[in-house]
DNA sequence: CGTCCTCTTGAGGGCCATCAACGACTGTGG
DNA sequence: CCACAGTCGTTGATGGCCCTCAAGAGGACG
């Protein structure tokens, strides 16, 4: 929670950071040059200046194509850490709570994947953690073995599927800078802007979750959790119109 | 940091979350099973039982041998959020910080990457965090589109890719865990014990970085690290030589 | 209508951020 | 060589946030 106004001044690069050692093979035939071209600060191909919103059509398309329709009842476990992971889930309705839990029974919610997420895209082997329905929950399923064959020889479905890990990867760092710097009201604000973001909807919206999913997402007890939500509601900033139907103002 | 005895109990899984509606294609001549035996609880060939250590031998050596040497001054940036992600850094020497910083100047320290680790793997357009070196540091640093050719052609390389992307996001949650719901000495002996783990040495050990850095990391603040050092040395669980120099008991 | 569960609100206390001061160390310039 | 400023690490005092314990309201369900 420091501020980083003195600090350690990450300046003075000078000439510092630049490569000494050609190294044996020259790369891609670019003779005089220590460095290939690429070093330098052009932008790939593809990534135009306006920020590209990344599209994973290619990989939900085979998915829904090639997958099966499961059904999930509420509290009921979608995949258990530990387990092999021999599938991959693509949500079709419903809410899904990705998890763990340490050895003292704390639990932590990492997510809450919704309609067009995946759900076990990130493991290979066995799940590093546990996925359950918040309600009912409707999938596509898709055998790992179909999806890794497909991997190996289309591109684009790569090319997605890494995107979508990076994402996830993204996304938990943005959790982690929330949770150590930001009071609990503030929290529960940005979960709730991020839930709405997620529905199309206007007016006011469900949460499908419990007070103790959320506290268990945001970090903190469920008392803290609808002390937040008083807080926000008394100064103004979300309608709460029942306990589970909110909207932002 | 609830305790989830009672809960709403993810068992009763009966006969839900089978497979409901076989889909058109059944995918690899498996006539009547609507399912194929990859759905079941069979591990894949090549895990084992006991815990597959995971190496990424292939990918460092590609590194190593088609890589730059570069030097980075303490302090000085290695990459810069939102820069074009060019480049992938293997660490020789040193330690590096990987931060993202809020619009409130409010700083994350995700990892400390050390000797043998990857600096850069998880993006492929443009940086999503900044990395700066802590103390004086030498990498190798390859193209992307130098791994990004070879990615295309080596299967081993991008299993390896893939994992090491897993790790991190594992590692991420890791820490959501760790920051929800374990207070300031623990949080800090936990990196103390991480930190000391990369390294094989016996005796003391040298930390680069500085308390802020730890803060930083730990999401307490300077004066709090401070404190929970004194805590951990007067309660015995580490012994601190010179601020700098720790060793656990 | 009682039981159970969730959500809410209050009271008390603990952890930690903040502000402040101090010693140790470093590099600078007189 | 020494005064000086700047940084870093440490420790103390104070206050705020939030966890815990506790109690009560409201709804779901048998």
């Amino acid at each position: 929670m420091t501020s980083l106004n003195a600090g350690r001044g990450a300046e003075g690069n000078s000439d510092w950071g630049k490569t000494l050692e050609p190294s044996p093979p020259p790369v891609q035939g670019n003779p005089g040059l220590p460095c290939p071209p690429d070093f330098a600060g052009r932008p790939r191909a593809k990534a135009a200046l306006a920020e590209e919103k990344q599209s994973y059509e290619t990989l939900f398309s085979f998915i829904r194509a090639r997958g099966y329709t499961q059904h999930f009842q509420p509290d009921s476990t979608i995949l258990l850490h530990e387990e092999p992971a021999n599938v991959v889930y693509l949500i079709e309705t419903g809410t899904v709570r990705s998890c763990t839990i340490d050895s003292f029974g704390h639990r932590q919610i990492f997510a809450f994947p919704r309609k067009g997420e995946l759900v076990g895209i990130s493991d290979t082997d066995r799940w590093h953690f546990t996925a359950e329905a918040v309600d009912h929950v409707v999938v596509k399923s898709l055998p790992r073995t179909v999806l890794e064959q497909e991997l190996a020889v289309n591109t684009a479905l790569r090319q997605e599927s890494r995107a979508y890990i990076r994402a996830l990867l993204a996304q938990r760092e943005k959790q982690l800078l929330m949770l150590s710097h930001s009071k609990g009201p503030q929290r529960l604000l940005d979960f709730l802007v991020t839930f709405a973001a997620s529905r199309p909807s206007t007016g006011y919206i469900a949460l499908p979750m419990s007070r103790r999913d959320i506290a268990d997402h945001i970090g903190l007890s469920t008392e803290s959790v609808s002390r937040a939500f008083s807080h926000l509601k008394r100064t103004g900033r979300i309608d709460l119109k029942t306990p589970e139907k909110f909207k932002i103002i």
